[in-house]
RNA sequence: GCCCCGUUAGCUCAGCUGGAUAGAGCAGCCGCUUCCUAAGCGGCAGGUCACAGGUUCGAAUCCUGUACGGGGUACCA
C-alpha cells in the first residue's frame, strides 16, 4: 500500500569493467597463467587443457618451485602412472617464456618461473583493471535480488542487527564488483498482529506518557517509549487475556484501513525509517528499494487465489494451510482469525520480485533459525509451480550471543535489555580514538579517522568467520585492534599510504615501474597472492560469502607486512632506482588490493591514522 | 520424537568442488625500532582435525552411524 521504494541508491563504488574469464576454484592461483600452462600441456599430451586449469596449487616449499601441478587427474586420463607422467612433463618444452624450469617430484610437476618475465607479465595483468582491479565481469547479465536488514519498525536497530545488515551490504558490494546486476532491499518489517498490540498500547497508556500533548515523531526518545508501552502491554495481557482480543481488534482495523489507525501507523513507521537511516548512513548501507511488508497487504489476495485455485489451500485446524511435505509442518496462509501472516508476506513478495526483476537468484540474508520458514516458503514457490522456485536461497546466518551469567546465550544481556548498535559503534570509536591520539597525537582530523577505525572494526568483527558460525559478543574483542582485526588492515593500508606519499615528494612515480626487478620470493608470494583477487570475489559471490574477502585480505595485509619488513622500498641511490620504482609499481597494488577489498566489506579505507 | 546447523591448538577461527609436512590471530614465553607509521615483524611452545566405520592409490575435506553443543518444530516476526 505505502510504498517507500526507491529511495537509495546502491554502491557506486565499483563499475564494472572487462576482466578475465570464469571462475576457476579455491586452490587456483593466478588462472591466466595457469590456462597458459593448462594450453601447453594440453596440447603436447594431446588432452583437453580445461579440466586441468583448476588442478594447479602452491608447492609446499618455495624450493620445490613456484606453481605445482599435480599429475592425478592425467594419470586417470592417460592411463599412466603420475609419477610418469611428471616426468614427461619435465622433459617437454612449453614454449612459455616466463617458465624457466619444470621439475617432477613425484607425482607433481612443479613450475618454476623466470622471475623477471613472470613479474613483468604479472604486473601488467594486475594494473589491466586500474583502480578497479578485483572487478569482473563474471556476473554480467545476472540479477541478484538481496533480502537484508529488514528490521522491525517501532524498535531498535540491535547489535544483532549488524549481521543481515552488513552481510546483505558486502554481498550486494561484492556481487556488484563480480558485474552482477543487484537490487538490494530492505524488507522492513512493518506489519503484522504485532502493531494491533502496540496501536492498543497506544491507546490505553498513550496519555500517561503525555503522548497526546507532544507527538511521538517530535521526540527523540520515541522508540524507547513505544518499547516500554509494547512492553507493559505484553505484561498486563498475562492476566487480562481479553487484551489481546483488543489486540486483535486493533489490528484488523488496521487492515481494514481504520483512520486513526493507520494515521498512527504511519507516523511510526516514518520516524523509524528515520531512526534507522542515521545509523545506516553511519555504516555506509544502502538499498535499492525500502518496501515493507505491508507493501503486500493488497497483493496477497491475489497469490492466496493462485493457491486456492491449484488446489493447494487447505483448511486445518481452522486455519488455511499448505501441506509441504510429511516430516514438515504446514505453512500457514491464513490463521483462524482470518488475518495473514508474514509467511504469506513473504510469497507475495516473492511474485513481486520475480515478476519485477526477473532475478537468476534471490538471498535471504536472515538467521539460521529461520530455516524451516524458508524451506517451507520455497517449496510453496515450487509446488505453485513458480518458474524462480530453485532461485531462492536461503544465506543463513548464526545467531549472536550475549553474555550471561558467565555464559553465552541468544538475545538479551543479563541485565535484560538489547545491547544499541549505535552504543557499540560508539563504544568502538572511543577506543579507536584514545588509541589513535595515543599513537598519533597530531593527526588531523581524529573524529573522522577514529568514526573509520572504530566502524569498521565493529564491521569486520562480524564479517571474518564463515556467515554460518555463531558469534558471541564480545565488546572486548571487538575494540582490541592487534592481530586479525579491521584496524589491522586500515594500518596495513594507510603504512603503504604513507609510503606512497613520501616517494612522490621524493620524486618516485609508482606507474614507471615495469617489474622486472620483483624477483624475490617475498616478491613472487605478493604478485601470485594479487592476482588471485578476481576470482576471489567471484568465488564470494557465488558463494555469497563475504569472509571469503576478509580472509584474503588478511593474508594479504600479512604477506605485505612481512615483504615490508625485510625489503626496504624505497632506496634513493641511483643504482637501485629501477628497483624502487618497481616496488612502489607493486605496494601501489597491494594499497589498491586491500583499499577495494575494505569497501567491499562496506569499510571505509583510509589514507592516514 | 523429527528436521537443520556446528565440532580443527587453551580461546576465536582458516583450510572442506579429496592430493606433498593441517595454517593464522589471541592468550603465554623470547626477540626486533640510528632507516618508508611497532595498530607492525620474527621466533618458541601448543594438534589422536569429536569418535567409529566406509569409499579411494590418497580423507580434516566425500558417504554412513554415534556422541556432544546450538537452533527449529502451525496460527509471532
Amino acid at each position: 500500500m505505502l510504498r517507500q521504494g526507491a529511495v537509495l541508491r546502491g554502491c557506486t563504488a565499483f563499475p564494472t569493467i572487462p576482466v578475465l574469464g570464469s571462475f576457476l576454484g579455491r586452490k587456483t592461483r593466478m588462472r591466466t597463467f595457469q590456462r597458459r600452462i593448462a594450453a601447453a600441456i594440453g596440447a603436447a599430451l594431446g588432452v583437453d587443457p580445461a579440466p586441468l586449469e583448476s588442478q594447479f596449487s602452491t608447492p609446499p616449499d618455495r624450493k620445490l618451485g613456484d606453481l605445482a601441478f599435480p599429475c592425478f587427474l592425467l594419470s586417470k586420463e592417460l592411463k599412466r602412472a603420475p609419477v610418469q607422467i611428471a616426468g614427461e612433463l619435465a622433459a617437454l618444452d612449453l614454449g612459455l617464456e616466463w617458465v624457466s624450469e619444470v621439475t617432477a617430484a613425484g607425482p607433481y610437476a612443479n613450475f618454476r618461473f623466470h622471475r623477471e618475465q613472470f613479474a613483468r607479465q604479472a604486473l601488467a595483468e594486475i594494473r589491466s583493471s586500474g583502480d578497479e582491479f578485483g572487478c569482473s565481469e563474471a556476473g554480467a547479465g545476472r540479477t541478484i535480488v538481496i533480502d537484508y536488514s529488514s528490521p522491525n519498525i517501532a524498535k531498535h536497530l540491535a547489535v544483532h542487527h549488524l549481521r543481515s545488515t552488513m552481510l546483505g551490504q558486502a554481498m550486494a558490494n561484492i556481487f556488484r564488483a563480480a558485474g552482477y546486476t543487484v537490487v538490494g532491499v530492505n524488507h522492513l518489517g512493518d506489519w503484522g498482529t504485532g502493531f494491533g498490540k502496540l496501536l492498543c498500547a497506544l491507546e490505553r497508556y498513550g496519555s500517561e506518557d503525555g503522548l497526546t500533548e507532544s507527538p511521538l515523531s517530535e521526540r527523540d526518545d520515541a522508540i524507547t517509549v513505544l518499547n516500554g508501552l509494547y512492553t507493559r502491554f505484553n505484561n498486563e495481557a498475562k492476566d487480562h487475556p481479553e487484551l489481546d482480543d483488543e489486540a486483535r481488534a486493533w489490528f484488523q482495523r488496521l487492515e481494514a484501513g481504520d483512520e486513526l489507525a493507520r494515521a498512527r501507523w504511519k507516523e511510526i513507521r516514518q520516524f523509524s525509517l528515520a531512526r534507522f537511516q542515521q545509523v545506516y548512513d553511519r555504516l555506509g548501507v544502502k538499498f535499492d528499494e525500502v518496501i515493507g511488508e505491508s507493501f503486500f497487504e493488497d497483493r496477497m489476495p491475489v497469490v492466496i487465489a493462485e493457491l486456492e485455485e491449484k488446489g493447494l489451500l487447505e483448511e486445518s485446524e481452522d486455519a488455511q494451510v499448505v501441506m509441504v511435505g510429511e516430516d514438515i509442518p504446514p505453512f500457514l496462509v491464513r490463521k483462524k482469525d482470518g488475518t495473514t501472516l508474514y509467511g504469506t508476506r513473504d510469497l507475495a513478495a516473492v511474485k513481486q520480485r520475480w515478476d519485477t526483476w526477473h532475478f537468476d537468484r534471490c538471498l535471504y540474508v536472515v538467521d539460521a533459525g529461520q530455516g524451516l520458514h524458508f524451506r517451507q516458503l520455497f517449496t510453496v514457490a515450487q509446488m505453485l509451480g513458480w518458474e524462480c522456485a530453485d532461485r531462492l536461497e536461503h544465506s543463513a546466518f548464526g545467531v549472536m550471543r550475549m553474555q550471561v551469567d558467565g555464559g553465552w546465550a541468544k538475545g538479551r544481556t543479563r541485565e535484560g535489555h538489547v545491547v544499541l548498535l549505535e552504543d557499540v559503534l560508539d563504544h568502538a570509536v572511543e577506543k579507536a580514538r584514545a588509541v589513535l591520539l595515543e599513537k598519533n597525537p597530531d593527526i588531523e582530523d581524529p573524529d573522522a579517522i577514529a568514526e573509520a577505525v572504530g566502524v569498521g572494526a565493529v564491521i569486520f568483527s562480524d564479517m571474518k568467520a564463515r556467515r554460518i558460525k555463531d558469534v558471541n559478543f564480545d565488546l572486548e574483542k571487538i575494540v582490541s585492534f592487534e592481530g586479525e582485526t579491521g584496524a589491522y588492515l586500515q594500518n596495513t593500508h594507510v603504512r603503504f599510504c604513507g609510503l606512497l606519499r613520501k616517494s612522490e615528494r621524493q620524486g618516485f612515480d609508482p606507474a614507471a615501474g615495469a617489474g622486472a626487478a620483483l624477483t624475490t620470493d617475498e616478491d613472487l608470494t605478493l604478485l601470485q597472492e594479487l592476482l588471485r583477487f578476481p576470482e576471489v570475489v567471484e568465488r564470494a559471490a557465488e558463494e555469497a560469502e563475504p569472509s571469503i574477502v576478509s580472509q584474503y585480505l588478511l593474508g594479504v595485509a600479512s604477506a605485505f607486512n612481512t615483504y615490508y619488513a625485510q625489503h626496504r622500498v624505497v632506496d634513493e641511490a641511483p643504482e637501485h632506482a629501477a628497483r624502487t620504482a618497481d616496488r612502489l609499481a607493486l605496494v601501489d597494488r597491494v594499497r589498491v588490493t586491500l583499499r577495494n577489498g575494505l569497501r567491499l566489506l562496506g569499510i571505509t579505507p583510509l589514507e592516514r591514522m
